[in-house]
RNA sequence: GGUUCCGUAGCUCAGCUGGAUAGAGCAACAGAUUUCUAAUCUGUGGGUCACAGGUUCGAAUCCUGUCGGGAUCACCA
C-alpha cells in the first residue's frame, strides 16, 4: 500500500519547502489520530522544533497548509500541541481499499529466495504430548506460517527424541507387565499407551526403592552417605537417583536395555521399533487434531552419534581444545559464557555434541540459510551455546540462528508437574474444547440444519480455534497461565470471536450473490467506522513484516482480534445489504470482503481455520 | 551467588524502534434484537504501569539500582 507512503513523501517534500530541512523517511513518526481529535493521521512534529528552531504549532500549521495546497489525499488539518492531525480525502479511503482489493497476495512479501528450517514440537517417545507441547507445536507452526508469508522458504523440521533411557523404562515395563498387550488389545491411543508403562516403570521403581531402604544394606547406605542431622525421608529423596544408577535392579535392567540398543541388540531394537511406532502414530493424530505437518523428521537415533566429526574440526581449527584426561572442551569466557564440554573423556557425545552434529546435517541436506529452534526457555543457555559454537566452527548459517523461546505454562493451581498428576494432557484437552464448542453450538443450534459430518468439522474448527487462539494470542516469552475454564470460553477476546466476524461476512457475501461483489462504487461520505477498518487492513502488511522480524504470532493475533472487534462495532452500526445508496452498499459489501480476507489470512498464520458458518 | 527473562485493572492479557488523558477481554452492574446470525453491540465502575533514581520538551516504553517471581549455571537430555 503505497498511499500513506505518498503522504510520508509529501511531508518530506513539506519540510524541504518551508523549512529547508531534509528529513530522512525513518524519522518521521506518523500515527492513526487518537479519537478524541480531529482527523485521520497524525504527525508528531516535536522531533522537529529543534531542527527548525521555531514553535511546535508553528511548524505544524505551515506544514499543514503546505499539505493542503499540495498533497491532494490532505483536505483540512489542525495542529494540538506538537500534533499536526489530518483529514484525508474520500478518495484517499476509497482508491486504499481498491489497492487491497486488487492485490491478490496483499500483506505477503515476493519470494526473498531465503530458506529457513523451523524446528518445532521434539518430543520424547516416551509419553503422550501435554500442553507444553501445544504452546510449542502453535508457535512453531505460526512463526513458519509467518515466515513463509515473509518470502522465506520454509521447512518444518523436528527432532524427535526417541531413544534414551526414558524409553528404556517403557520398553523394560512392557516386557515385564505387558503379557504381550498392543494399542488395539487395550483400546487405547498408541503414546498413551506407551506412556502408561512409563508411569509403570516408576510405580514399580518406588517401590523397590522403597523396600531397598529399609534393608541392610539400604539403611547401612544411609548411615555412611547421610549429610549432618539429615533424616532417612530427607536423604532418600535425594539418594533416588543415585540408587537407580547403583543398587536398583530395575535401574540396572534398564541401564543394561541401554546399552543393548547401542549395541544393536536385534530383539531390543525391534522392541524398540515397535513401540515408537505405536507412539508415532498417537502423535501423528495429535498432530492432525492441531493441523500440523512436516517437512522433514530427524530422529535422535541417528543424529545421536553426529557431530564427532565437528569435534575434531573445531580442534583443529582451535575452537576446541582437549583436556589431559581426553574429554573437549570450548572455553567461551571471553563472551561472558562459561566453558563447556563437548566430549568426554571415554570420547562419547554430550547432548549439545549432537546438536552441532543435527545442524550440520540440516545443511547438508537442504542448503538453508537459517533456522529456528522452537524450544522454552528453560534451554535460552543451551541455545546460546549452541549458536556461538557453530559461529566459532564458522557454520555458513551461523549469523542467522534464531532461538524462538518461550514461557513455561502454569495452571492456576501452580506448575505443571508430572509426578503430582497435573500435567494437562493434550488429546484430553483437544476433546474437552470440543466439546465445549458442541454445547455452545446445541443453545444455539444454527448450524442443527446441516449435515453431520460438516457440523463435526465446524466444531472442531471453532474448539480448536478457541483453543488454540488463547495460547498464541500472548507474546511467546511470557509465562502464561492456562486457566482451562478461560480456553473453551468463546465470547470476548477468542478465537470463536473473530471467526464470528469471519461467519458474518461470509454470510453477507452469500446474500449479496454476485450483484455486488466488485461493482464499481463512488461515495459521497465514509463512517468513521469503515476509515477504521480501511486503516487495519493498511496496516496489515506491517504487522505481517514485524510478526515475522519478531518471531511473534501474538502480534498477528492481536491484530486479527482488533481487525473483528471493529468489524463487529461496524457491521452492528451500519446497514451492508440494506445501505442507504447503491454506491454505499458496493462500497460497504466490498470492505466487508476485504476485511473477511485478511482476517482469514491473518488466522491462516496462526494456524487457525476459519468455519464458513457457526 | 553469577547470568537471564518476567512484574500494567480483582483475574487473563495488549501497549514497549520514547509521543496526546495507559487499552481490551473476563468477572460485576445497567441497557440494545419488527433489522445483514446476539459466539454481537452500547454504557458504568475498576490503575502510585512493582519501587527508587536518571536521560528527555515528553518515559509503562530507554539506562542504573532495589524488591518480588521464574529459568539456568552437569563428563543429564
Amino acid at each position: 500500500m503505497e498511499f500513506l507512503k505518498s503522504i510520508k513523501d509529501s511531508y518530506i517534500k513539506a519540510v524541504a519547502d518551508c523549512f529547508g530541512v531534509h528529513l530522512e523517511s525513518d524519522e518521521i513518526l506518523i500515527n492513526e489520530t487518537r479519537k478524541e481529535f480531529e482527523g485521520d493521521y497524525t504527525f508528531v512534529i516535536f522531533p522537529l522544533v529543534k531542527k527548525i528552531n521555531k514553535s511546535p504549532e508553528e511548524i505544524g500549521n505551515a506544514i499543514g497548509n503546505w499539505l493542503l495546497t499540495h498533497e491532494s489525499n490532505v483536505i483540512a488539518h489542525n495542529t494540538v500541541k506538537g500534533f499536526l492531525n489530518l483529514s484525508l480525502s474520500l478518495s484517499f479511503w476509497s482508491r486504499s481499499l481498491a489497492g487491497v482489493s486488487q492485490e491478490p497476495r496483499y500483506g505477503y512479501s515476493a519470494p526473498n529466495g531465503k530458506k529457513v528450517m523451523v524446528e518445532f514440537a521434539s518430543p520424547n517417545t516416551n509419553k503422550p504430548l501435554h500442553l507444553g507441547h501445544i504452546r510449542n507445536i502453535l508457535l512453531g507452526w505460526s512463526c513458519s506460517k509467518i515466515l513463509k508469508a515473509n518470502g522465506y522458504e520454509v521447512i518444518n523440521t523436528q527432532i524427535v527424541n526417541d531413544r534414551g533411557i526414558a524409553i528404556c523404562k517403557s520398553m523394560l515395563a512392557w516386557q515385564r507387565f505387558g503379557q504381550g498387550a498392543t494399542p488395539e488389545s487395550a483400546g487405547m491411543k498408541g503414546d498413551h499407551f506407551v506412556g502408561e508403562y512409563y508411569v509403570r516403570f516408576e510405580q514399580e521403581f518406588v517401590q523397590e526403592y522403597q523396600g531397598f531402604q529399609f534393608t541392610d544394606m539400604g539403611i547401612a547406605v544411609y548411615e555412611a552417605k547421610k549429610k549432618e542431622g539429615q533424616d532417612m525421608a530427607t536423604f532418600f529423596k535425594e539418594y533416588k537417583n543415585t540408587y537407580f544408577n547403583t543398587y536398583s535392579e530395575m535401574g540396572a535392567a534398564a541401564k543394561a536395555m541401554l546399552l543393548a540398543w547401542e549395541a544393536k541388540d536385534p530383539e531390543i531394537t525391534s522392541l524398540w521399533a515397535k513401540m515408537n511406532e505405536w507412539v508415532y502414530q498417537g502423535f501423528n493424530v495429535t498432530y492432525e487434531n492441531l493441523g500440523v505437518t512436516f517437512d522433514s523428521l530427524y530422529y535422535e537415533s541417528d543424529t545421536y552419534l553426529l557431530g564427532k566429526k565437528a569435534v575434531d574440526d573445531g580442534i583443529s581449527k582451535g575452537v576446541f581444545y582437549r583436556e589431559d584426561d581426553g574429554s573437549v572442551w570450548i572455553d567461551m569466557e571471553d563472551v561472558g559464557m562459561d566453558k563447556k564440554i563437548v566430549m568426554r573423556s571415554d570420547g562419547t557425545s554430550v547432548y549439545i555434541t549432537q546438536d552441532i552434529g543435527t545442524a550440520q546435517q540440516r545443511y547438508a541436506d537442504y542448503g538453508i540459510d537459517s533456522m529456528v529452534y522452537t524450544v522454552a526457555d528453560e534451554q535460552d543457555y543451551h541455545l546460546k551455546v549452541l549458536f556461538e559454537i557453530l559461529k566459532r566452527l564458522g557454520e555458513p548459517y551461523a549469523a542467522d540462528l534464531h532461538h524462538l523461546s518461550y514461557g513455561m505454562i502454569d495452571l492456576p493451581t501452580g506448575k505443571m508437574k508430572s509426578r503430582e498428576g497435573t500435567v494437562v494432557d493434550a488429546d484430553d484437552l483437544i476433546a474437552e474444547v470440543i466439546g465445549e464448542a458442541r454445547d455452545m453450538s446445541a443453545e444455539r443450534g444454527e448450524i442443527a440444519a446441516l449435515p453431520k459430518e460438516e457440523q463435526e468439522d465446524i466444531l472442531r474448527q471453532i474448539g480448536i480455534g478457541a483453543l488454540k487462539y488463547f495460547i498464541i494470542k500472548v507474546q511467546p516469552k511470557k509465562r502464561m497461565i492456562f486457566d482451562p475454564k478461560e480456553s473453551v470460553d468463546m465470547q470476548g477476546q477468542t478465537g470463536p470471536y473473530v471467526q464470528n466476524a469471519y461467519v458474518r461476512i461470509q454470510s453477507i457475501l452469500r446474500k449479496s450473490g454476485t450483484d455486488h461483489a466488485g461493482q464499481p462504487y463512488s461515495i459521497s461520505d465514509i463512517h468513521d467506522n469503515e476509515k477504521t477498518l480501511i486503516k487495519h487492513l493498511l496496516n496489515f502488511p506491517g504487522i505481517v513484516a514485524d510478526a515475522g522480524k519478531q518471531y511473534d504470532p501474538s502480534a498477528i493475533a492481536n491484530f486479527a482480534y482488533a481487525l473483528a472487534k471493529d468489524f463487529h462495532r461496524f457491521y452492528h452500526e451500519v446497514r451492508i445489504l440494506n445501505a442507504e445508496s447503491e454506491d454505499a452498499k458496493s462500497f460497504r459489501i466490498a470492505l466487508s470482503k476485504e476485511v473477511g480476507r485478511i482476517l482469514w489470512c491473518a488466522f491462516d498464520m496462526l494456524g487457525i481455520e476459519m468455519p464458513a458458518r457457526m
